[in-house]
DNA sequence: CAGCTGACTAAGCGCTTGCTCAGCATGCTG
DNA sequence: CAGCATGCTGAGCAAGCGCTTAGTCAGCTG
């Protein structure tokens, strides 16, 4: 039913942060709909009939259904930073790290695009105090790219005059990814990290 | 309140096309609160309290809640289709076109950011016929990018190796902007179409 | 001035929503 | 085996939804 690799974001094997298998159904179910229909046309009664129970188990495992949405959006974005940490703090110069992080952010939003779209497109949904934590990890991601822009630009690999529009719309590319990628895609999430890596090295200028 | 210049999109002067004020009210309300809340998230009573009068008159000037959905998301595609046609047939070169196409794309997904909103992220929520008439807007935009690629790489100005990706990452790049930019972004449109103008250019590695 | 029209409102209908609660089965513990 | 915790269901509540209806009223027409 849907290639995005839920199980990467949350432990479902025995241990500290085990849950019943019903949760995480649950949040399977919640982070497909939300994705295909958004929060607001999605009710507890798809949810819940898509993880196979009745609309009252829902509320055995969580509070609501903006609980279900906030656990959805604070496990994507942390997911998504570790992945740009783990790029920035790679090994290699400055192009060689940057292809690294465009390649692994891009075949994520490819990849993981249900909960990708949730990640992106529901931020208005979220309750008061899980949008701050949330907006947190996202200024966090675009300092981490904004800073090895710049490490690029002091070792002279990279030639860029706003830093800081350089690192949005290096992002914005990889955002907007989960927004029009598909099952029907010809392009393995694999092939479009690399050739969008490829694109962002020359629109940095990079001595390639 | 907003700077979205929602008059450019619909006649209000006495004219064929005209219709009252009072229409134009609640499209430019329905706007507002698609975008900022979503078209699920939106009332009739929003929409009709925001323009000033009772839910049932929302009822005299359109059929239902999606048919207001419909015309602002037929009219923003409309108008960006031919922003980019524009652009296209224009004088010049492949990379002097793309250029301005780039500006102006990016500039209007900037400054007509809550039309924008409603545009690329509630296609979703639009009634089934509605949904075909803007899908097929859509591909002529995509195709009208394809083709002034394909002209640059065919005349050597421009060195891409994928044609499809490229024109993918051009539309996404501007589409994206309507999604981030805000009232408290420090780039006016204009500013930030030449600077992504740069970017678009470089990336499809552009004699310059 | 009567007759009519178009723009509008107050009231509310039928339905769906998020969520609750009393009760039931299952399986572990002493 | 009694006692109890856990995971779940069926039924349903209060609130809010899109939309309708009956009726008001200003302003134009003959």
């Amino acid at each position: 039913m849907t290639s995005t690799p839920l199980a990467d974001l949350w432990p479902t094997l025995p241990g500290a942060d085990a849950r019943p298998e019903a949760a995480y159904r649950l949040l399977q179910a919640a982070a497909e709909s939300f994705a295909e229909r958004g929060f607001h046309a999605t009710t507890t009664r798809d949810i819940a009939t898509a993880a196979g129970m009745s609309p009252a188990a829902l509320y055995i495992h969580y509070q609501s259904k903006a609980a279900l949405l906030a656990e959805i959006s604070q496990a994507g974005h942390a997911a998504t930073l570790a992945l740009v940490r783990d790029a920035v703090a790679g090994q290699g110069g400055p192009a060689e790290r940057m292809r690294r992080l465009v390649e692994q952010f891009t075949a994520w939003h490819a990849r993981a695009r249900t909960v990708g779209r949730v990640v992106n497109y529901e931020l208005h949904a979220l309750p008061e105090d899980a949008y701050a934590v949330v907006a947190a990890l996202r200024l966090d991601i675009e300092r981490e790219v904004s800073t090895l822009i710049e490490a690029g630009v002091v070792a002279g690999d990279f030639q860029v005059s706003e830093v800081r529009t350089a690192a949005r719309a290096v992002t914005s590319l990889g955002i907007d990814v989960s927004r029009w990628y598909t099952d029907r895609s010809t392009e393995t999430p694999e092939e479009l990290g690399r050739r969008y890596g490829e694109l962002v090295l020359r629109m940095l200028g990079a001595r390639i």
